[in-house]
DNA sequence: CGCCAGGTTGTTG
DNA sequence: CAACAACATGGC
């Protein structure tokens, strides 16, 4: 039998422990408080949270945070400040994201429609249905489902589920056939088998992140929780594909 | 030097 | 609708 979706999470949850995302910039450092899963986000937070979904597209966090801390430095991470920017000036602050061209777009974008439609205040989306807020978001050139629903689940509160690369890499491994499915069907697997609570979602994605790490496209299986659930597991040990740094040194001189 | 990272959009069969 | 290119920097 394979892992069910309720027990992943508690097999991943103990093995990482709480991961309070989604972080905020601070001084340079991004803090995982856990505070953020006891109130709701300030509105400067969940501005933060949307540009930081735009930044990290496709990108690691540790440059979106060198691009948020320079934006905060130039006190310029808020809807005016933003607006007030050039699309080349923001493209020069957030440089170390890459695509940094179409994410200056992207932000553009989204913060004209915070200030036409929001009073500039990402807050009061929540008085929305989840249903129109999302519709809304995916309506934004430069948001698609995952930013979309990283955005309202992390920066307002609603509880919807949030897939990424990750969560099909580990479902796939772990035997799921809807792993390759299109984006809207493998968020309703999990809609359908976990409760809708915004604090279970929010950790959920979180720890996908964090296994996703240990099992990149080069597989770290020995150092991941779920390797005795794992088809690839086995395969890798047998045929070698996990190697030590230094068995890569090896392979590259031959 | 080559591959990859918490995707999205536009183009083509 | 699936497959693919383009977007681009930084880390290992």
């Amino acid at each position: 039998m394979i892992l069910s979706l309720s027990e992943l999470y508690e097999i991943l949850s103990q093995a990482y422990g709480k991961q309070h995302w989604w972080p905020i910039v601070q001084g340079g450092v991004s803090l995982y408080l856990e505070e953020y899963s006891q109130r709701e986000r300030t509105p400067q937070e969940a501005l933060e949270i949307w540009i930081g979904a735009i930044l990290t597209q496709n990108t690691t966090w540790k440059n979106v945070e060198k691009a948020l801390t320079t934006l905060k430095e130039k006190d310029v991470l808020s809807v005016e400040g933003l607006l007030n920017c050039s699309e080349e000036g923001l493209a020069r602050m957030i440089r170390p994201v890459g695509y940094y061209m179409q994410k200056a777009k992207k932000i553009h974008v989204s913060m004209r429609f915070l200030a036409t439609y929001l009073h500039g205040n990402p807050c009061e989306m929540r008085s929305w249905s989840l249903a129109e807020a999302r519709h809304a978001l995916l309506s934004l050139w430069g948001i698609g489902p995952e930013t979309a629903d990283s955005i309202l689940l992390y920066a307002l509160g609603f509880p919807v589920f949030v897939v990424d690369a990750y969560t099909r890499r580990i479902l796939e491994c772990l035997g799921y056939e809807e792993a390759s499915a299109p984006y809207e069907r493998l968020q309703h697997l999990f809609h359908q088998k976990l409760a809708p609570d915004v604090h279970l979602y929010q950790e959920y994605h979180a720890l996908f992140v964090a296994v996703g790490k240990t099992c990149g496209k080069k597989p770290r299986c020995s150092f991941c929780p779920l390797s005795s659930w794992c088809r690839k597991s086995q395969e890798n040990v047998l045929a070698g594909v996990e190697r030590s740094p230094l068995q890569e040194r090896m392979d590259k001189k031959s």
